[in-house]
DNA sequence: GTAAACCTTCACGCTGACGTCAACGCCAGA
DNA sequence: TCTGGCGTTGACGTCAGCGTGAAGGTTTAC
């Protein structure tokens, strides 16, 4: 049940840094023991998990926070607040931004690909192999040596 | 033809700030006047613009280099040469994997979303409004002041 | 009793692409 | 001659999410 910073890090399976940093933002606070040692439950457990699932996806630290607040205001989930579902829609309407101008970005890449190797194919006779085998370099292009 | 660093990085729609960075990499480094002033010239600003085209589709400064490079040797396009060609399709692949793994999250968020958004409805009764426009509010959770 | 394995805080490093000062030099117009 | 607007270098700040020590105290196992 209770445990040290490096047991729950382990639970976890994160590090001991981590779980000081989440600290330091106040995400993730500890109890103390006599000795200074930070102490953990199966909560905080929870919260971690909760965390790292979203980091998973792709959010960031701070929009993780309204899904650790929701979990320690007694809800069942972290998503069972509103403000989750809003961290849930904002996310969504990012992710769609950021593929659409991925995928942009990808057909348009990929079209200079096509056209600069058509273009090095073209330039350099011999290169890679022609499209049609029969068509002869130019005579006024050809290498001196060459038959 | 010739200009000062202010010129340029208005022609090309960045800082002077950002030549300057460019020149620390080696990626951009200027000719100087007597003064000790930076002084470019139009191929500086070809340069230039290739890098910042590659930019926006999101290549990093480094990757720009062999276009860069490719374009100062000579060649009329700096994706002419095959060092600009690994980038190109190194750049695909990442970009494929990238768009892959932003699709699988977006799947998983938009997943969890409509879940949450369910259960939402079903914990808090009168809230959101129900699918079946027959049901009523439970008598023990209707309001006072409502007839 | 001692060594290993744990814990603490402090604090700098890393990545990328610059922004933002500070403190100063150079030059043209009124 | 003064003012304003360029230019210069150097160096630190930013954002995120930690990694990686250093220097020391505590607990645990043998």
């Amino acid at each position: 049940m209770a445990m040290r910073i490096g047991e729950l890090a382990r639970q976890a399976g994160t590090t001991t840094r981590t779980l000081r940093h989440y600290e330091e933002l106040g995400l993730l606070p500890a109890r103390r023991t006599g000795n200074g040692y930070r102490t953990y439950d199966d909560g905080d457990l929870r919260l971690l998990q909760q965390i790292r699932t979203l980091q998973d996806f792709g959010f960031g630290l701070e929009e993780t926070r309204p899904f650790v607040d929701c979990l320690r205001a007694g809800h069942p989930a972290g998503d069972a607040c509103p403000a989750s579902l809003d961290v849930y829609r904002r996310k969504l309407a990012e992710l769609d931004d950021c593929i659409a101008d991925l995928q942009r970005i990808r057909a348009e890449v990929g079209t200079q690909l096509a056209r600069a190797e058509l273009e090095a194919a073209a330039d350099v006779p011999g290169g890679p192999p022609p499209l049609c085998a029969f068509a002869p370099p130019f005579e006024h292009e050809r290498e001196p040596g060459t038959p």
